[in-house]
DNA sequence: AGTCGTAAAATTGTATACAGCAAAATATTC
DNA sequence: GAATATTTTGCTGTATACAATTTTACGACT
């Protein structure tokens, strides 16, 4: 009956998946009987997979009632981009002090490579910005930081990519997004060694987002909740 | 059938503590059915609860072999000791910024307070650290860096206790360990609203425990598999 | 209309059953 | 006797059933 994978494998990614990207709705409640014929598998994997996510908070439970989706609020983003500074300028002051100069020339070619293809897709550009941080968590060589940064960059791309969506239309004819030159400084610091000044552009960098978040979680809810109906917040 | 709190809940609570504490010892698997008639529950909430440990970093799982204890290895509990400082330096950070002088001034009365009852006690003195650590995580308002402490204070908690049952034998003598003082000062640098000499206590506070680590691990596992039985490391 | 209360429907919580793997034990071969 | 094949045992993976609870629907009453 196991092919390789199991059942609550195959749901979990699934479930992960819509979680992610608001397939279901903040506070939205989950039908388990919905969701199981749907996936092609009984409650009790579901569940399973579901208790997974509530432990990494991309659900909530609530006894007797089920499993209901996160819930989105400026607030909560804002605490999410919080964490992310608290991970990420340890990574990056990890790496400073571990990565060969090999590793860190190779990150700015790289860099190199992405500028070139500016084809101002929103999701291109978050997933680069990603892999980014996420080659600099390798290089701090830390499993568990890693751990925690997959998780909270999943629970903040939703937000990220709706306000990267925004930016882009705004600042349009600019040939290059910010993000490049600021991961460029953060590499520039890393390999001058000097982990105060890599810290430091990795927190500016992180943080001049953050205080978008508010705004880009109103026009999250015009995007989940379609056209017309408005939205307090 | 719900008393209130579900039976999920109930063997939630009881696996974690029981896997804090290692009386599952590391690597070792999980029989499900001798738990469930242990609880008292049957095997389908305590696969739920299972599961959550395994997201949480308590237990793993292989496919179609079951769940596990976590290893526990000196490098394994660096990285714990590493996320820590990450999550803890961004937390007296924001602390720095946000608490009250009241609230601050609080925070010395209550050291002042525990400072009294030095009953020496390896329990006692671990339960005051993780106090004072959380309640500067609480004047930092953040629930996710709050949620992630959490979950790493659990996940060391073993390994610190036996450290410190170690250091109050060689000690002995000395009146106050010096978690004491070590806390002080980084109050102090928090009234004076000096972030970077908060930070920099605070790294130096977890730092000094974190290269004990090896040690403590291998302590750990003659405590674990009790006397004889020699284990390499 | 609005609200309360009750009945019906839907949904969750958990036990149980059983099929299919995996590891252990046993037999078989060289 | 060691190594490999084979059986056996035990445990996991998942479907299903049913009880308990929550939600919804509906009608009586104010």
């Amino acid at each position: 009956m196991n092919k390789k994978t199991s059942n609550v494998d195959r749901v979990y990614a699934q479930l992960r998946q819509r979680a992610v990207n608001f397939s279901f709705k903040p506070e939205a409640r989950l039908n388990e009987s919905a969701l199981s014929t749907e996936f092609g598998a009984s409650r009790t994997p579901l569940r399973e997979a579901l208790n997974r996510l509530v432990a990494e908070g991309f659900l909530t439970f609530k006894n007797g009632r089920g499993f209901f989706c996160r819930s989105l609020s400026p607030a909560l983003v804002l605490e999410l981009y919080e964490a992310r500074v608290a991970v990420e300028t340890e990574a990056v002051r990890l790496a400073t002090n571990r990565a060969s100069d090999d590793e860190l020339a190779g990150l700015l070619v790289w860099l190199d490579r992405v500028e070139q293809e500016t084809d101002a897709d929103a999701e291109r550009l978050l997933e680069a910005d990603e892999a980014f941080h996420l080659s600099i968590m390798r290089l701090a060589r830390n499993k568990e930081l890693l751990r925690l940064l997959t998780n909270l960059n999943d629970r903040v791309r939703y937000i990220r990519l709706i306000y990267l969506k925004g930016q882009l239309i705004v600042v349009e004819s600019e040939s290059n997004p910010p993000e490049i030159s600021a991961h460029r400084k953060i590499v520039n610091a890393m390999l001058a060694r000097d982990t105060g000044r890599a810290t430091t552009e990795m927190r500016k960098h992180i943080e001049s987002r953050r205080t978008d978040a508010a705004q880009a979680v109103r026009i999250a809810y015009s995007q989940l909740y379609v056209p017309d109906e408005a939205l307090e917040l």
